[in-house]
DNA sequence: CATGGATTGTAACATATGTTACAAACAGGC
DNA sequence: GCCTGTTTGTAACATATGTTACAATCCATG
């Protein structure tokens, strides 16, 4: 096997390796090495092809007005770079990638990749999970933003958890995890939890909430 | 041409109605009526098929603890109903969606519609091309969001106008719109404006603003 | 049971934004 | 030019959240 860490990859997931093998001799790809601190992708550039992570590590970095750059998110292999947006209409890389230490990628093209979709059901079939659960996460991460205030967001997020039917529901992370998923700091989430409580719309015990005033709760999950 | 209202779907662009018609003697498909105020989908019900309106309108509706419903979207032919996340790992739909007048559906299976791809490299293209550019839209929108300040998100909404490098951009919406597109209240934008004005960072005639501090411009774009 | 680290509760103050209202400047049609 | 509706600028006040700091509680471990 040529690359075994792209049997660990979602997009290549569910093939035996030989398969594998055997796909990667009807295209043309090829693996770069980009040493530490090389650029392999500028924002704003043209998505034309398939990168995986081989090797090494890649950082995605933003470069703001005055030239300083702020991290995004790192990735390692056996993820690619885009993946969920290689095939949209004028797709480029929204970030600057930068090799952290001495990395490869596997470089296909967009076309190749078609090529592959076509010619083997369990890649189409990937890749099809990989992009609809990305757009499913999007979705659900800015439907959440939505709901501007702390008490709308603990409300609808109460309202997600399982038995929220029966008016009692268990959290299941601590509040610091909860407030950085909601994107507020945790004294303000204390807070508002405190004064909901207050307000009569739940009871809280630690991690266990008892839900009082179901319409009250509604009522906050709108703006 | 049974269904001409198909090939205004991005889904089906730039195939000629004969092929489409040819494609749907390969696959099993239904269309359903739905009477005004029937529902064709609840929240959480799980995707499995692609369902195409193609006449009438349907509206997606989420119901709030209370059981009060909050209308979400509406979707007009020929649009689908969660195209972007039919092939996700468990993918439910997000909302309820509802008749808002006497409409059609046509259903296609998963399976059937997977099976479209592979016979068609147009559908295969079609399709990747309006999961990856919805994926690209919430990625945008989402990295939108993650700048709070409205200064902040006012900024980074300068940097990414023609001429930003220049120094002299043109605002294309109106305060409204550019205030609706954050998030945020009009006066609440214009305040903004006007401080960052008061602070040297830009100047401002209606819709002209050259920027004039980039290194404090892009110290906004950060937290 | 004692201890220390993690988690949660709470407070005072600063700041950003929303709300509401109105005035000023612009744009297009008569 | 003169209106009228739209867009933009500005103000006073209310509210939500951030910031910082510390106390109280829980929980695992010795």
């Amino acid at each position: 096997m040529k690359f075994p860490v792209l049997s660990r990859s979602p997009l290549f997931t569910g093939i035996p390796d030989d398969d594998i093998e055997r796909l990667f001799e009807c295209i043309i790809y090829r693996v770069r090495f980009y040493p530490e601190g090389s650029v392999a992708a500028l924002a704003g550039e043209e998505i034309v092809s398939l990168q995986i992570v081989l090797s090494g590590s890649m950082r995605g970095e933003m470069t703001d007005l005055a030239g300083r750059t702020i991290k995004i998110e790192d990735i390692f292999p056996p993820q690619a770079l885009a993946a969920a947006f290689i095939f949209g209409a004028g797709a480029r890389y929204p970030v600057n990638v930068i090799a952290n230490s001495d990395s490869e990628l596997l470089i296909i093209s967009g076309n190749d990749y078609m090529a592959l979709m076509k010619r083997d059901p369990r890649v189409l079939s990937n890749y099809l999970n990989v992009v609809c659960t990305k757009a499913l996460f999007l979705s659900g991460r800015l439907r959440f933003l939505s709901f501007h205030t702390i008490k709308g967001k603990f409300a609808h997020y109460l309202s997600t958890l399982p038995g929220a039917a029966s008016g009692k529901v268990l959290i299941d992370r601590t509040q610091q995890e909860l407030s950085e998923f909601f994107g507020v700091t945790r004294p303000s989430l204390a807070r508002a939890i405190g004064e909901m409580e207050d307000e009569g719309l739940i009871s809280v015990n630690r991690r266990e909430v008892r839900l009082k005033d179901l319409k009250g709760l509604s009522g906050l999950s709108q703006a």
